[in-house]
DNA sequence: GTTCCGCATGAATCGATAG
DNA sequence: ACTATCGATTCATGCGGAA
């Protein structure tokens, strides 16, 4: 089995053209929100968000396979002491574009960056928006499952075991790939919000989002062989997590430091023998 | 100490005219969503839900004080497979209106009603929306703080120095203040997400929210002797709670059963003792 | 090898100050 | 008046060194 990774330095608005019609099974990103990280980004003041979201999206719509996936990591930043209204007009502007808003995932950040007030507390989520072509897209629901009940203390006990075999799952998050392992125990849907804490203190690279995210997603939406794209790759966690997980995929980065960052850390070829 | 509850019967668009201009401190309540409880409300179209209820946000933002905060609790419904925009267009028509949308809390429900859909999980979030007259509102952060992380070994370690130093400073007459301090420092601010159960066990009908949920928002937007208004009354949980909390409170409701049940079971004037 | 503890570090936000 | 920058505030997490 062959698994790729394609990469692609540059603005993704003009890099996506490279890419096919129809051909990625799953989009998970994460860009970067209104007038955040301006000193990497250049920043877009929330009143341009949406116009200058559009014609990305509508790059997206088009590489994306009519029973694929595009999970939108993103969250209204203050403003004035009020929550912009962008991503609202974003849903609204996408539906117009063709995109069926199917599902309003919401992620739980266990650790919110800290901070004192006097109008409002820490904020402690963050959307994760599903967008489909198609009301027929590909979902493997029992990928995600997890133990019910007192299922807790049993990972906690097998966590520390199997931490040093690169297990990369949390507690509390009912991820990892050993969950099958104990599945003599009954099982269970998860529900559409994700319990995460945000990975602050990596090695070199400040990643978005923690592994668990993509993971679970990845896992949700696509199988082996599958392709996964990230058009704001940032430190690549989305792809060196499907790379991991037998998934080809592609990233487009405009800040040469990370695009260089992740071509150094993923080959592009990987092969792996048939199980 | 007098607190009073006042009740009203009928469609709340008009019976909201009864209300005096800035007069209430906090507006608690969970109108019935598009399409929903349809028996009991005659359920409002998704794509009139917008035209529905602006009339009656426009009276609520009449009625309440510039230093209140209104608190919508709202999820929007599934509809042909892609959640509804409703809530969206709600808050941008809303601002429109005068509002500012100060903050999204999310409340997480912990149990959610079970139930197994082939694109999608169970939905176990509600949006607690946050609008105001004015930036300068009262909010009082303290009545809601929750005791920290790890707050056990922190305390230990904290405790035990503070004994030695006043040991060694022996003043001797700030025994108790020192507790107090240290206890303050086990307290934290909390986010905005909130974790509460879902009330499955109400005899009554649709009871909404878990009584919690009203509490805090009580608790953090009102003190005692304010005036606390729910225009979709239903069975009553935000009056209750907020005249066991001391405060008044204003119902109105237009499904005569709950009125009544409401009625029988309030007083209209509680006496207090002074403390 | 564990466990414990110190410490840096965040996709933050407000209010004040400066141009 | 409007934007830009800065300091102050705050806490869950994970890593590394110490016991």
């Amino acid at each position: 089995m062959k698994i790729t990774t394609e990469l692609f330095l540059g603005d993704c608005k003009k890099e996506l053209k490279k890419i096919s019609d129809n051909s990625v099974d799953l989009i998970v990103t994460s860009p970067p929100y209104a007038d955040q990280r301006k000193s990497t980004y250049g920043g877009i003041h929330p009143d341009k968000y949406v116009e200058w979201f559009l014609p990305i999206s509508g790059e997206l719509f088009r590489v994306l396979k009519p029973t694929g996936t595009f999970v939108l990591n993103i969250k209204e930043k203050v403003l004035n002491g009020e929550r912009s209204t962008y991503v609202m007009e974003l849903i609204i502007a996408m539906r117009k574009q063709g995109w069926l808003w199917t599902e309003e995932f919401m992620w739980h950040k266990k650790n919110s960056y800290p901070g004192k007030w006097p109008n409002r507390f820490r904020d402690s989520w963050e959307r994760l928006l599903q967008f489909n072509k198609d009301k027929h897209f590909h979902m493997y629901q029992e990928a995600v499952m997890v133990p019910m009940g007192d299922w807790k203390k049993t990972r906690m006990k097998n966590l520390s075991e199997t931490d040093k075999v690169r297990d990369n799952s949390k507690v509390g998050s009912g991820f990892g790939k050993n969950i099958s392992n104990w599945i003599d125990r009954e099982m269970a849907y998860p529900t559409n919000v994700l319990h995460l804490a945000t990975e602050c203190n990596n090695k070199n690279h400040s990643a978005a989002f923690p592994e668990e995210l993509p993971e679970w997603f990845i896992k949700l939406f696509t199988k082996e062989q599958d392709v996964v794209l990230d058009p704001f790759m940032g430190s690549g966690t989305t792809l060196s997590v499907a790379n991991s997980m037998k998934r080809n995929s592609i990233g487009i980065e405009i800040i040469p430091e990370y695009y260089n960052m992740v071509k150094r850390e993923l080959n592009p070829v990987e092969l792996y023998l048939l199980t």
